[in-house]
Order: C-alpha cells, then structure tokens, then sequence
DNA sequence: AACAAGACCTGTAAGC
DNA sequence: TGCTTACAGGTCTTGT
C-alpha cells in the first residue's frame, strides 16, 4: 500500500524498531531480481556497514551507510517486517537485512518493487531520481508558481497530471482520487482548464491528505512488526476511493468509478465539477 | 515533446 | 466446485 504516507509510515516504523542508527551486517537475496535485476556487488557493498540514517525520498526508501545510500521502492505489494526468531520464511520473502540484533524482512508477491543503489550521498546522481519533482510537503518547492507554471498548455487529465512523479512525487492512485474529491475537481479535467484558485485548493488539499495519513498512519506504527502497516489506517476516512456506487458523505449522490489512464478513479459527480 | 498504451508480476474476488 | 477473467496502492518502456 505504497504511497508516500505509507512509505513514510514504513520508514518510521523501521526507524522506531532499529533506532535512527543500526548496523548491518548483511544483505541476503532469496532473488537476483525484482522489478529490477539487483546489482551484483550490492551485497558485498552493504556487508558490515554502520546505517547512520534512514530517510525517504518519493515513495522510496533509504538506507544511508558510509559506502553509499541502498535505495528501496516497495512498488505495489512491498512490505517489511520483523523476522521473529525460528520463524521460516514466508512466500515472497526476496531481501533480507540482517542488523545486528534482528533480521528485517522485505516480502513482495508481484515484485514490482527494487533495491538499489547510489555510490554518492548526492542522490541527484541516482537515475531514478533524476526527473523526481518536489516533494509535496515541501511548501518551498511545491507551491502555487511552480504548480501553474507546469500545469499550463497541459491536455492530460488533471488526475494524471497531480500523479505524474516528474511533476509531483508521492500522490498515487488513492490520494489523487482523494485530493481532487476535497478540491471538488472532477479527475477528467483537462489540466490547463484548471483556475489558478482550483489549483491553490488542490495543492493545499494535496498537502492535507498527505500529511493526514501519514497521521494516521502513525497510530499503525506499532504494527509494523507484524505486517508492516496494514491496520489502523487511513482507508476509514476515505471520501472517494473504493466507494464506487456508495453514497457521498457531503452531497448523497452515488459514487461513480470511472478508467482514467487505465486506473480507477472515483469522484463524485454531484460535488467534483 | 506530449501523451496513450503496453509491460512487468502474483493474488484475490467475481462471474459463469 | 472449478475454470476464466478482471483488477489491484507503481513506473518504466514502447508506440503514436
């Protein structure tokens, strides 16, 4: 369930199981390969080597050590977790990093997630990186001009748009849905057609959704050594996502689920003009 | 350059 | 019950 509150959610998780610095001892493949083939001395790179911190960047994950940053997407189905001590593996278990008190566990079925990783602390470098735009929470870089300025001469649907990494990191699928629901913007939206208001909304409602689940996610930290953040979510305060044909909390009228790009998207058609 | 569509995977749920 | 199909939080690659 990777967006960025969840991301940021795993990251704090890990961080208030292992502490801000940890040592790892090594990195053990079940695979060669997830979404990405892991490069080969990536292992013999991350062996015995001090975590002095754990940040995240977008939707991905890293480990920050003296001989570089290990770079982690959970793509769909990724999760961490603790492994308990005689616990067997599990299905899907591909990377393990053996601290030096516990092992962690990162398990995921479809395998859309990678590891990486940048030789520099200047991740700039790292090719994934190289066309990530602002960080939504960064009011600094992700504000009105910017937002305006790159929106103009746009014909893609504003939902696509606010999800487009190189304009925006860490919005998916859900927070989209939900972020144009509390603007009131319909997600089909010719993006230049949006006013220069409707954008100021957005970006702050952007903002808001983000950093309430991240809130809320807060409360499943606790969790993480069972599943890596499943429960005491933010999917109980949802307006739109996943209500398809439900009632909308503000106006009544039935939620609709409509494909936009090849995803699901739910708005309400009585309050998202 | 901009945009749409296809590709990568497995698990689950719905439909027949 | 069993088989088939559609779909799922992402993003990179290919094609128009």
């Amino acid at each position: 369930m990777p967006e960025l509150p969840e991301v940021e959610t795993v990251k704090r998780g890990i961080i208030e199981l292992v502490g801000e610095k940890s040592y790892l001892k090594k990195v053990e493949l079940m695979r060669q390969d997830l979404r990405f083939p892991i490069p080969p001395d990536l292992v013999r790179r991350f062996k015995n080597v001090e975590i002095s911190n754990i940040t995240r960047r977008a939707k991905y994950l890293m480990f920050h050590t003296p001989k570089g940053v290990l770079i982690s997407h959970l793509g769909m189905t990724g999760t961490w977790r603790e492994k308990e001590k005689g616990e067997k593996l599990r299905t899907h278990d591909h990377v393990l990093m053996h601290l030096k008190e516990r092992i962690l566990v990162y398990n995921d079925p479809r395998r859309f997630g990678s590891f990486e990783y940048c030789e520099s602390e200047n991740l700039d470098s790292f090719v994934r990186f190289k066309h990530l735009g602002p960080e939504p929470l960064d009011e600094e870089e992700f504000n009105l001009e910017y937002l305006w300025q790159k929106s103009r001469k746009k014909e893609i649907p504003i939902k696509n748009f606010i999800m487009d990494q190189k304009v925006v990191v860490g919005v998916g699928n859900i927070y989209a849905a939900e972020a144009l629901f509390l603007s009131a913007i319909k997600p089909t939206r010719k993006t230049k057609s949006i006013t220069k208001k409707e954008m100021e909304s957005l970006i702050v409602n952007i903002r808001m959704v983000l950093e309430s689940a991240i809130e809320a996610g807060g409360s499943s930290i606790s969790d993480f050594k069972q599943a890596g953040g499943e429960s005491g979510y933010f999917q109980n305060h949802f307006n739109v996502y996943g209500r398809e044909a439900e009632d909308c909390f503000v106006c009544s009228a039935k939620i609709k689920n409509i494909s936009i790009g090849g995803r699901s998207s739910f708005y309400c058609s009585r309050c998202q003009l």
